[in-house]
RNA sequence: GGAGGGGUGCCCGAGCGGCUAAAGGGGACGGACUGUAAAUCCGUUGGCGUACGCCUACGUUGGUUCGAAUCCAACCCCCUCCA
């Protein structure tokens, strides 16, 4: 195997997206030759797309700066089967009202990262449910089940695992290669599409996309797929204490964004950088090398550059002064989360417990109880010694807050309002 | 349709009449150590109450018992084998 000479593909396997090919030499001539047209399947199984699905949005912008045109496919179909991959035991079956409001959801990050229009290389979004909602069972299967054999599906891993651990599988969920196979060689008439990309877990689902382009149209169609992201401890990407790290500024302010990737591990720095911002090679590698302490420099550009891209200067400037003022000065900044208390019931006092329950930095009473007890709490900076200690307004700061802290890194404001 | 196995807390998994809010592990949170890292060690880990306490919980619903996650019945779901 040659090295490939295309810009998208040298980059690619530069910037460590690469996992798998198809057929990487044949791609890397059609790339040079002239545009891809390349697509990646989300479903909608969240109203938001958490961190997980980074990888896959970078990796379509990285196409489109290359020239290619990324095409979104959003799974307003499939999501109604649900992909069996990588999962023992299957999702709840989601009603098309659920599907519609995610499917909102999820399409507002796309607009950060790709340009979407009706240039050449311009991205577009289409929804597989607009083909699949129509399809009719019977000719389905006679124009297309019969270029799928049983046997071969059986061997994979999405279904084999699942075999072989004893887990069920419905024929539903058996039926999700078949379509997303199908999606591809929809794309592929409609949109000259040629490439699938995706996550390595969708591997299989791919492979079956490009033999059913083989066999049934016929036309050469290519794969490619990025690694599974894991921490470098083995933590899966994209997940946290808190739940998802979702792209959704509704769901997980851009604060709490940009901490995620200032907590990255030492380790995972380097590639993080590659994968999640567009850095010059020659500036990470300079990051990647420093030690100790200084690597936390290299973590602060990761934070900027990654919240940058997804919510805009303003909120990653704000994120990152916030969190300068709150690590480096110890006091804090306006992006910290905070809850508003009514001026009486201040006046009254609150018992500290319930306050930090209140503020979100604990998910009920007695956890607010518990942090207090085991020495985690501190109320401007102060440790809090009794649960039951009632904050007033004499709590008040200079600022007219009260800063309350759960631990060394979770944060939060007390504004009276 | 028949036979057997199984459904326990966020997850895995023990328990098989009272000592069980339920062993153990994982995860998570907090503490120590640090660099808002990793590793390690320690603590905590259903809800509510200042507290002796109350409430909710072992697939669902009923029952037997002074007392049930544990026994019984019916039902639901899953797995394996047979027809």
């Amino acid at each position: 195997m040659t090295a490939p000479r295309s810009e998208f593909l040298v980059t690619v396997a530069r910037r460590g997206y690469l996992h798998q090919c198809t057929d990487l030499a044949a791609l890397d001539s059609l790339a040079l030759q002239g545009r891809v047209v390349a697509y990646i399947g989300f479903d909608c199984t969240a109203p938001s797309l958490h961190a997980g699905s980074l990888v896959s949005i970078m990796l379509l912008r990285l196409l489109q700066k290359c020239g290619g045109k990324p095409i979104v496919l959003m799974g307003g179909g499939t999501t109604k089967i649900g992909d069996p991959s990588g999962k023992d035991d299957s999702r709840k079956m989601l009603t098309t009202a659920e599907i519609a409001a995610n499917m909102a959801g999820i399409k507002d990050a796309f607009s950060r990262f790709l340009k979407f229009g009706d240039g050449p290389s311009d991205a577009v979004m289409v929804d597989n449910a607009d083909w699949l909602d129509q399809l009719g069972y019977i000719p389905f299967l006679r124009d297309w089940g019969r270029h799928f054999s049983v046997n071969r599906m059986l061997t994979f891993d999405s279904v084999k695992l699942r075999l072989e651990r004893e887990q069920p599988l419905s024929f539903l969920e058996f039926n999700y290669m078949v379509l997303q196979a199908y999606d591809f060689v929809e794309l592929a008439r409609r949109h000259d599409c040629v490439l699938q990309m995706g996550g390595s877990d969708q591997w299989g689902n791919i492979v079956c996309g490009v033999e059913l382009g083989r066999r049934a149209i016929p036309r050469e169609l290519f794969g490619l797929t990025t690694p599974l992201l894991t921490a470098a401890s083995g933590a899966k990407m994209g997940k946290t204490a808190e739940g998802a790290v979702w792209l959704s500024e509704k769901m997980l302010s851009p604060y709490d964004y940009w901490q995620y990737w200032r907590n990255t591990e030492d380790a995972d720095v380097g590639r993080f950088l590659r994968l999640f911002t567009e850095m010059p090679e020659p500036e990470i590698a300079r990051l990647e090398k420093l030690g100790g302490a200084e690597i936390n420099e290299a973590k602060q550009i990761l934070a900027d550059h990654a919240t940058l891209l997804l919510h805009g200067e303003k909120s990653a400037t704000e994120a990152a002064e916030t969190a300068r003022r709150t690590f480096g000065e110890g006091t804090f900044g306006e992006a910290l989360p905070s809850v508003a208390i009514a001026r009486a019931e201040l006046a009254k006092g609150i018992p500290a417990f319930e306050l930090f329950h209140k503020a979100g930095l604990a998910a009920s009473g007695g956890e607010a109880r518990r942090l207090i007890r085991g020495g985690g709490a501190r109320l401007n900076d102060a440790a809090v010694e009794t649960e039951t200690r009632p904050v007033t307004l004499a709590d008040l700061g200079p600022e007219g807050v009260i800063k309350l802290s759960a631990g060394r890194k979770r944060h939060a404001l007390v504004k009276v309002g």
